[in-house]
DNA sequence: TTTTATGTTGACAGCGCTGGTACTTTTGAC
DNA sequence: GTCAAAAGTACCAGCGCTGTCAACATAAAA
């Protein structure tokens, strides 16, 4: 039977409540007397009940990470997860996770979910994070809340980085390579990333006087399939791309593969530009050009952000957080026409 | 403020202790009267507090599930977590995840996670499920663990499949195809699933008639560079295999990349597999052939087993499930030598 | 019919902790 | 030495639920 905070108070001499204010970090303990009950925890190894506090206290010490259910192998929601783990690491704070397909009574679910854990706060992951309905409700609710790449002014604090600027910049990366004709498999359509990375597509297109081809851009919905799709619209034109952005790196995959089965060398008679910085953009061969978004950091962050933001409720945050352009082998100058 | 079991209790004109019987399924409550209150707490929209519930009631009502820290995309890992999660579906049961990385004090910091959450339950993922002297504490702790793809008699209830068999399939399928001279990139050291892949790959020969030749064995550590350096190892032998069995898809992955490299073609030159099954396979160029390991399934079957067995306290099980090998373009005839 | 067994329901305490109130002791400033 | 503020104690209610056990209802057996 582990050990009870009475324990604690009766192993220090002092009494329980004191005990409690020093697990809560009020700061009228004296230092001393906090250092000897320190020591009573330590040598009980006494770690305080999570449900007991939960219910006393009216604060669970949970974050809830609130995903769509993922399809196979999502990175990306393993990675923000791990940061989000990786935040609350430190802190008196636990991640619950939750995956939520988007139904229609997806709020009624979260009331549940919400009246179930009563989590102190949440975090929200595309697409619940660009659910304008759901955001509203979670303020009736009046629980904190962060989003991860939102495109909802609504939503409070927000974490993402600026794809917009990234897809412009990996875009004019293969302008400054000497291509001309630039393809674009575009991502699903509402989702925030699809605009986002279009937008940055176009500028970079228009930086560099570029006219815009509305032929060149053809419809993907961020899978494999569609990149392969993609490419071979692209491919059969009259006169094709000399390289392809692909809006994640799964299409980018998928542009490969035509490439491939077309007996196609990339980057020799193709540049070929994902969006993602998957571990697959650096598995394939040759490896990926693509921009890694930074999931674990914006979890961290999401994290970091809405808890800071139950001790002293600030007003609306937007951060922004580093990406980086990973330049590989499928880029190259295009070769002779 | 949501509901509370005596607003149900109110609504039905019963007694909480009948509500909570509902709630817990124990069958004497009659089924007109349960009806009844299944009714108003559907009216009510009540869902119960999982803090109270565990502390009153000494069960969390929670699954925990430790795994090791994941390396960057370990699609391993969160296809297991999507498993598990599936497992809870329909159930009470709600899954915690907790990472844990393999240090000296494992133990003690498992003791700390127990006392905080007191999990009803845990599954444990390798090499956590390898450990045993964590299970051993774990017996102590007396709490019900299922582990998966470990390795030792020692756990109670483990689910896996059959790695032996499924890597001499693959091997087996090199063979049938005419390949003689297969190199095998092993795994880490100490994994169970670097022995029971080379196993089979030794089976495969035995089976084949084809003599085991030690130097066609290169170390790996199921990373990608140790499949690109054991790649050039093989290939740099005087006489090369015509074929190499990775024991993973990252490592198969890293031996197209040398093979890119060095301008062979897969397969016209060179036939490479894998193992897992992981995303990557399907996104790479030509397809990867390998063994689709069932992670989701492991995972659901993992938690539903060890569930099962919190009612019904059972012997020890050993599970199987089926796996799947993935014949893909990256495999085919040699080519003439 | 009464008795016994069994099924069904309710009253109440208490899980381990925190919040609050009321009170005592210590500390530091003057 | 006085006094106010700070630090700490003591005590209790209560968070929302379940376990225990007793009470009652019903059905089967005598």
């Amino acid at each position: 039977m582990p050990a009870r905070i009475e324990d604690v108070a009766a192993h220090a001499g002092v009494s329980t409540k004191t005990v409690s204010r020093v697990l809560n970090g009020v700061p009228s303990v004296r230092a001393k007397l906090r250092a000897r009950i320190e020591a009573s925890i330590r040598a009980l190894s006494y770690v305080p009940n999570a449900s007991a506090r939960s219910l006393a206290g009216n604060r669970s010490h949970l974050v809830a990470l609130l995903y769509d259910n993922p399809m196979a192998g999502s990175s990306y929601t393993m990675e923000l997860i791990v940061g989000v783990l990786q935040a609350c690491k430190g802190t008196p704070y636990n991640a619950v996770l939750h995956p939520f397909d988007a139904g229609e009574d997806l709020a009624a679910r979260i009331d549940g979910f919400v009246a179930q854990h009563r989590p102190d706060a949440l975090v929200l992951v595309p697409p619940h994070a660009n659910n304008a309905k759901l955001l509203q409700r979670l303020d009736e609710l009046d629980i904190p809340y962060s989003t991860i790449s939102s495109k909802l002014r609504q939503s409070r604090i927000d974490v993402g980085f600026d794809e917009r600027r990234a897809a412009a910049e990996i875009v004019g990366h293969l302008v400054s390579l000497g291509h001309r004709r630039i393809g674009h498999i575009a991502g699903l359509q509402g989702h925030g990333a699809r605009t986002w990375r279009l937008s940055g597509y176009r500028d970079a297109l228009r930086k560099a006087g570029v006219a815009y081809d509305e032929s060149l851009v053809v419809e993907g919905d961020f899978a494999f399939a569609s990149g392969v799709a993609g490419a071979r619209a692209l491919l059969d034109r009259r006169r094709p791309p000399t390289a392809i952005f692909a809006a994640n790196d799964d299409m980018a995959c998928g542009v490969m593969r035509e490439a491939y089965d077309r007996g196609l060398a990339i980057p020799a008679d193709l540049s070929v530009c994902g969006f993602d910085g998957t571990p697959v953009s650096q598995l394939i061969s040759p490896g990926l050009t693509t921009v890694h978004q930074p999931c674990r950091e914006l979890g961290c962050l999401a994290a970091e952000s809405v808890l800071r933001s139950i001790r002293d409720p600030a007003g609306p945050q937007q951060a922004r957080v580093p990406y980086q352009v990973l330049l590989r082998a499928s880029t190259a100058a295009p070769g002779k026409p």
